[in-house]
This record gives structure tokens, sequence and C-alpha cells, in this order.
RNA sequence: GGGCGCGUAGCUCAGUGGGAGAGCGCUCGCCUCACACGCGAGAGGUCGCUGGUUCGAACCCAGCCGCGCCCACCA
């Protein structure tokens, strides 16, 4: 190596992540190591589809923390040698991005109308080409390792193919069709949703009681409502079947007041008894529940609230036009002038919002397309249940199974103009709908003028096929073959149905296999103060500024530590230890590549210390790996964390200066094979600063990215050396807390005198204590060691320290005697625990009595 | 209404049948020739509450209290 860049390494103190990563990445990307040649099997490689982020969208902490666990695994995997590739590509999500091209437009005093569907989506392609990279050059940022020469989009052409494949087969299969039916209106966006994509929320609301009179009758029939002004809507009243007071009035009818319109007294028993006067308005074209009513009786269907939240014709000249909110309070006066009103209270309940646009549901009747799921689902369960996709943490599994097995049709059109219009035609003369991938000429049975399905899709309908639309599917390209199923999928449960259960279904029909082996559900990451992370409630935490502030490493590496099975807080400490072992590391190397000499290429130290750390580094080896590979991250970085500080850099570095710094030859192999090692195993979690200090490796040959994998060797593990230096270890440890205790000085070297085994050289030099032959008297036993009298130390303070090293070892004592009293613990634990338990008394026992002396 | 999960040190979290752990914060001592983003030593916890099972419970069971999330058509 240069000399020149040693002397680099010499001058720099502090790892400077800022100045690192951009660099480091693109020498990555120069390489092309991201970019895998499409050869092999599935069988064979190893690949991962990210799920693609909406275009419009920034990097939040969850898809950071989605990516430091993928790119983990990918980059462990890539350096095991299997030829792998992480698909990244961008969801168009139709209607987050037309509602910021609209917003755009009407900042500049425009609407989508005016400019007409065709310059509308053009401009939002415009707006794409612009914007739409924004996201993934942030991945890049947070170093993932995706193959950015295989972006995708999901509106790209070859996908679209892929799409309109899918939606003709879904149709001739006849799982799609298009009908008259009750849907959750967004308002906000001007379309239907699907029932994913609404959320309830708890809302206070009045409880009016109207009185309908019964025809023919002086008797009223009371129903409750909180939407009075869908009574306009109403075509009947409905009882439970088996309610006394009612049966009478069964198959009588009400006037509706207001409106004059006769309702049919229908019996069902979906009404409880029990709510309000048991009673109950049936507005079929504006309730959910009471639309299935409805069909179920074959009511009427009135619609008197539009697709724009105004009242309608059917609303009647009186109220048409308004809008729902001044037509509730119009209704309402006007059934009060009516005495009509016979109570209004305050309600608290959960109404359906739109997750996208916030706005409050307006259900509705319209025509739609919709996708029939149960036989899609039958086979996503059984592979489910069989574990051919296995979900964890486990209870995810059944959650994901009850949803399955409950699964309903699924609105897949949206009124927008962004998005894959759906390949649907129509011919108006003769009334022929076709279905197509291609755009036909004409109408095949009149040569009619065609004209398309204005709607588009669900977005989730093309993410559906993401894992295999991304490979070329329905072509059979060699992609394909080398890369799917793919290997794995980690997720927020949030999205388990919306694309998760979705991706398993199509999976199965289309692609003919399983979209992904293991399904893992991370944990959601919320704000400091345990509410969500949220733009709208301003608790967003932007991992952008956190790389910034403290590099990438440092939030994987956090992030990583704070992943759990269940939600946990952004933890700024967790990301700081992720910034101080970056710089641990850096300072560690530094240290080792400084001043190591020429070491041999094998080892097989005879040292104790030496044979301990290399036992100690396989041990961990083995462990991190396999929480790896259980995507238990946490413990994963933790248990490389506690190794690297703890046992390499408190002790074995400390232990093993005297040597490096005489650059012997075999404390220089072992450290140079240390390093390595903890470089390799780190560096799917921290790719920056271990690629960085890779470079000033002697052994370098090529990138760390692209270096083996470290595989635990069994055949290093030495118990014996552990047990022997965890003695040493402990006996320096209670040296220095007993200079502490009696206030040593901490340059002031101690005279002691060993009893016994000599202890081993380094716990004289890190205790600062001098063992010799003779000397003074003894004042005080720590363990096997005497400390010999000396002026500075105060003899007040060691008999004090004596007296209550004696108090805890009686109360050990009299602890162990106890429970060995107990003949019914003597009789019933395991054997080994009452040896054990026998052991330690004998310890305490001696020791105590070495003190009393 | 159903389901899932959580309550452990000041804070954020591990630990799931045999003597309470980590990181941060706090106290004390160290600029010891890799690192003060550091080193050494400490203090700090009736493991939400009440019962039960067990020789033994933070851990298993039951009930209660508090908190969170998901699903669901009680107007």
């Amino acid at each position: 190596m240069a000399d020149e860049r040693l002397g680099e390494l010499k001058e720099k103190t502090r790892y400077e992540a800022a100045e690192v990563e951009a660099r480091v990445f693109a020498g990555w990307m120069e390489e092309g190591y991201f970019h895998p040649a499409a050869e092999g099997t599935a069988g064979e490689n190893f690949s991962v589809a990210i799920p693609p982020p909406n275009v419009t969208g920034a990097l939040h902490m969850g898809h950071a923390l989605n990516g430091s666990m993928q790119d983990a695994l990918v980059r462990m995997n890539r350096m095991r040698g299997r030829n792998t590739l992480w698909t990244l590509g961008t969801d168009h999500a139709g209607i987050a991005t037309q509602a910021v091209v609209e917003k755009e437009l009407r900042a500049e005093g425009k609407s989508r109308h005016e400019l007409g569907r065709e310059a509308f989506v053009e401009r939002v392609w415009a707006w794409k080409e612009e914007y739409g990279s924004r996201i993934v050059e942030q991945y890049k940022r947070l170093g993932a390792s995706c193959d950015y020469k295989r972006e995708r989009f999901t509106l790209d052409e070859g996908y679209v193919r892929a799409v309109y494949r899918v939606f003709k087969r879904l149709y001739d299969k006849g799982y799609i069709y298009r009908d008259n039916y009750m849907v959750n209106w967004d308002p906000g966006s001007h379309s239907a949703i699907s029932d994913l994509e609404v959320e309830n929320r708890e809302v206070k609301d009045t409880l009016y009681s109207i009185d309908y009179p019964v025809e023919g009758s002086e008797r009223v029939l009371t129903v409750a409502t909180v939407r009075p002004e869908t009574m306009l809507a109403d075509t009947a009243v409905a009882v439970n079947p088996d309610d006394e007071r009612y049966a009478d009035l069964v198959g009588q009818h009400c006037v509706l007041p207001l409106v004059g319109r006769r309702l049919p007294i229908v019996a069902d028993e979906h009404v409880d008894p029990e709510f309000g006067t048991g009673a109950l308005k049936i507005t079929p074209g504006h309730d959910p529940t009471d639309f299935e009513i409805g069909r179920k009786h074959g009511l009427e269907e009135i619609g008197v609230i539009g697709p724009d939240g105004r009242m309608a014709e059917g609303a009647g000249e009186r109220f048409a036009g308004m809008t729902a909110a001044e037509a509730q309070e119009a209704v309402v006066a006007a059934l009060r002038a009516e005495g009509r009103l016979r109570a209004e209270e305050p309600y608290v309940h959960s109404v359906p919002f739109s997750h996208r646009s916030g706005e409050r549901i307006e259900p509705l009747i319209s025509l739609q397309w919709f996708c029939r799921m149960d036989e899609l689902a039958r086979p996503a369960i059984e592979v489910v249940e069989r574990d051919e996709v296995r979900i964890a943490p486990p209870q995810w599994k059944r959650v994901y199974l009850e949803w399955m097995r409950e699964i309903r049709p699924w609105c897949i059109s949206r009124q927008l103009w962004w998005g894959h219009r759906i390949p649907v035609w129509y011919c108006d003369p003769c009334e022929e709908t076709i279905v197509a991938e291609q755009p036909p000429e004409r109408c095949g049975a009149c040569g009619g003028e065609l004209r398309q399905e204005e709607d588009v899709l669900d977005t989730w309908f093309s993410s559906a096929i993401w894992p295999f639309a991304t490979l070329g599917w329905p072509d059979e390209t060699p992609e394909l073959r080398a890369f799917y199923p793919t290997s794995f999928l980690t997720t927020a449960r949030e999205i388990l149905f919306l694309w998760v259960a979705r991706m398993i279904m199509t999976g199965i029909e289309f692609a003919g296999d399983v979209p992904f082996r293991d399904v893992y559900v991370h944990s959601v990451i919320q704000a400091r103060d345990g509410r969500r992370m949220s733009k709208s409630l301003g608790t967003g935490i932007d991992p952008l500024e956190e790389i910034d502030r403290h590099g990438a490493d440092a939030l994987r590496f956090g992030l990583l530590a704070m992943s759990s099975t269940q939600d946990v807080r952004f933890s700024d400490a967790k990301v700081q230890q992720g910034a101080d072992l970056a710089n641990k590391l850096w300072n560690a190397s530094r240290l080792i590549l400084l001043n190591v000499g020429d070491a041999p290429e094998e080892v097989r130290p005879e040292r104790v210390e030496d044979r301990w750390i290399l036992s100690r580094l396989e041990a961990t080896i083995a462990s991190v790996t396999a929480n790896l590979e259980q995507y238990d991250f946490a413990h994963a970085v933790g248990e490389a964390y506690a190794f690297f500080w703890s046992e390499l850099c408190d002790w074995y570095l400390e232990i093993a200066k005297p040597r490096l710094y005489e650059r012997e030859d075999e404390v220089s192999a072992v450290l140079l094979r240390v390093l390595e090692r903890v470089l390799a195993l780190l560096h799917p979690v921290m790719p920056f600063v271990t690629e960085e200090i890779w470079s000033y490796h002697p052994a370098r040959q090529g990138h760390l990215a692209v270096h083996p994998f470290p595989q635990a060797d069994e055949s290093l593990r030495d118990l014996e050396a552990e047990a022997q230096m965890q003695a040493g270890i402990e006996l320096t440890r209670r040296l220095r807390a007993w200079r502490d205790l009696v206030e040593a000085p901490a340059a002031m070297v101690l005279a002691a005198r060993a009893e016994g085994t000599a202890p081993q050289e380094f716990v004289g030099r890190l205790a600062r204590v001098e063992f010799a032959e003779d000397g003074g008297d003894p004042v005080a036993a720590v363990g096997p060691v005497k400390i010999l009298a000396s002026d500075e130390i105060d003899a007040g303070a060691v008999s004090a320290r004596l007296a209550a090293r004696r108090e805890e070892l009686r109360a050990e004592v009299a602890r162990a005697e106890g429970k060995l009293a107990n003949e019914k613990f003597v009789a019933r634990a395991p054997a080994e625990v009452v040896s054990e338990e026998r052991e330690k008394l004998e310890c305490y026992r001696a020791e105590l009595e070495e003190l009393s002396e």
C-alpha cells in the first residue's frame, strides 16, 4: 500500500461518513456489482423485489427500516457468491400522483378538466420525468444495493402489457365483472375506493329520532339516524322478525315524512331490537347495510346524493343542489316544523374516511368494475396453511388466513385519469363489450366505432403483479427464470392485505409459483413520543436528515437495533450508537493497520488470548449469521456490537498492544484476520464504513461488497481458552474495582502477591498491579491476589471494603444454604441445578473464610 | 363486538421456569502514545396489580387495571 494512504489513515482520528459515503457508493456502481446477469435459476440465485414506493413519495422512516433489512440480507447473500438481484422501481400511485399534479394546476388557476384527459396525462408524465426519480436517488443515499439499471415503473410499456394480460385473463375466467353496487365513494378524489383504502374514525355526531307514521293508523314508528338527509332516499322500514311489538305491522306501510312515499315495513334479522326503538329506516342507496337488506327484499334503490357530494334531483326540488351538510340542517328543520323530530342526542360512533384524501366516505351505488376473489384466494390460503409461504412472526399467519377466508369482491375501477385505463371498449350501437390486450380497431359485431372505458384500475391491481411483471412477464424472459420466485419479502403489516396477499394470489395464478417463500412482518417505528409518524401530525422524522447528521451506516445500524416484533419508538440513542460504532471501527482499524508487521497467512496461535479472541469471533459470526437468517436484526447487530466493542476493543486490543507495538508476526496475523472477518460480518449492516476501512487492509483484492461472507469455523472454538480468559478478565475487574473503592490514584501501581498460580500477564498491566514474590504485609485479598501494604492506601477504606464484601458473602451463603435446606428443592429440582448450588455455596464459604482471617 | 399485542432501571428496549440485562442518561476517577463520538469504576429495579400452578415465577394459568394496533354493516 502506498505510504500516502497510510499517512491519511494516521491523520484522520475521526470517521467522517459524509466525506466517504458518496464516493464509496460510486465505486460500487462503477463495478456493476448490483446488476447481475440473468443467468441460472431462481433456486440457485437470490432475489428480492422492493415494495415499490410511490413516485410522489420521499424516503420515510418505514422505507429506511425496510430498506436496511432488505439490504442486509441482499448484501449477505451477494457476498456468499449468489447471483443476487434486488429489483427497484416505483409505483405510479394513481390517486396520490394525480392529486399532486392537480394541485400544481390549481396553483396556475387551471383544472384538469380544462386541459382534457390526454393533455393532463401528458402533464403527469412530465411531472414524473422531472420528479419521479427523487426517491430512487434517496435509496442510494441509504446505501441500498438495488439494481438501478433494471429500475421499473408500474406504468412503463412492458408493465402495462402485463397488467392488461392479467385483466383479460381474469375477465375471461369470469372473475372480473361490471356491476351497479354500493361502493365507498371518496368525495376527495372523486372516485370509488376499495374497502382496504377506508379507515374508520371515531366521530361525534347527533343521533336524530324521527317519527314515521304508519299508514291508516294512529301509530308511529320511531327510527334513529345520524344522517337525516338520507331519509329522502328511504324505501322501507325494517324490524326484527322476532320483535313482538311490531309483528302485526310487518307487511303494512309507513309514510315517509317530507316526501310522502309509502315505505313497506319488512322483517330482517339484522335489526337489533335492543337498539333505539327497534325500528330501522332502510336507505339502500346510501348505506352499505341497508343496501344489502334492500337487495335481499327487492327494495327500490334511490340516490339522493351525487358523486359531487351534493343533493341530487332525487332529493326533490326543495333540497336538490344543497351540500349534504346543508341538506341535513334543512331536513332537520323541516322535520321539526312538522313535529316529526322526537329526539336529538349526541352520539359517538365510528365512520369511514378515505385513507387517501381524508374525507368522509359517501356510500353510494354506482357502476363499477369488480374482481371476485374467492377462487384466487383458495390456493393462496393453502400455500400459507402448508407453510410454502412462511409468514413471521407467526401471529400474522392467522391474521392473513382469517382475512383471506372472508375475502370479498374487490372494486378495481377508479374514476381517475392517471393509471392503467381499463382495457374494455364499448360499441354503443350494438351494445357490445370488448375486452382486449390491444386496442381493437372497430366493433367485431357491427363494425361500429368503439369507445374505451373511462375508468382506470386501482393502483394495487398493478402492484399485485410486481414480483413477476418487473422480470418481464408475460414473456418467458431469462430474468424471470433466474429470479422468480423471489427469496423473501419484508413489509409493514399495513399492506399485508393490500399488497402481500394479492401478490400471493396473482403469483400462483399467473406466474405458476408463489412470489416469495418468506414474509417477514416488521415493526412500525413510531415518533419519539409514541405517536405514529405522519406528515399531517408533523411527527415524521426524515431519514435523510439523519443520514446527513450521522451517516447512512449509523441510521441503518440504529434502525436495525431498534427494530423488533412489536412497535417501537424512534431512538436517537440507537442511531448515535451506530455513529459511535462506525467511529470505533475506524479507530480500532487504525490501531491495527498502522501497527501490524508482516503477517503469516496461516494462523494457529499458541497463546491463550489469541485462541480466545478467535474463538469468540467464530462464535459471534455463527450467532450473528443465524439471527440475520431468522430476520432477528436487533439481536444480530447487538451481538456484533458487543463482540467488537467489549471483547475485541476493550479487552483483546488492550491485551495485545505490547505485542502489536513490537510488530510481532503472530499478533499481526490474528488482528488482520479478526479485522477482515469483522468488517465482512458487519458489511451488510454498515456497508460504507466497512468498505472504506477495507480499502486500507493489506489483504484487499477487490471490494468488500463482493468479498466472501465469513462462515463460522467451528474448529477455532476453544472453550478452555474462553474459560481461562474469563477468569483473568474477572480478576482484572475485581482489582480495578478494589482500587477505585480505596481511592488509589489512577496512575499508582499497587504492590501485590499472587497465591497459587500467577495471574496472566495482562491482569497486572491492565489493573496496574505489580506482582512480587515477597514484600510487605497483605492488607487485603482480592480473589487469589493479596494486596500489600503501602502508604498511599487508606487503611480505613480497606477495612470498610472488607466488611462490605463479608456482608455480601454472608448473604449469599445464607441464600444458598436456605435453598439447599429445602428438602423439596433437593428432591425435585434437576440434579445439575442442585449441584451448581452446592458449588456456589462452597466458593462463597471459602472466600468468606479467607477474608475472616 | 371479535382478534392481536404491550406494561421490566430516570428514558428507549432485550430477557419467556433456576441468582434481574443493554444502550442512553446520572455519579466518581482518568486528555493511559486507536478513539474524550474515548477509557475505568459505580449508583439505580417489591419485572402493572391480585390470586393460582410449581421445590422454585419477570417468565406458565386466571382475573383485574392501564395503553396500543387490526378487523367488523348496530342505525
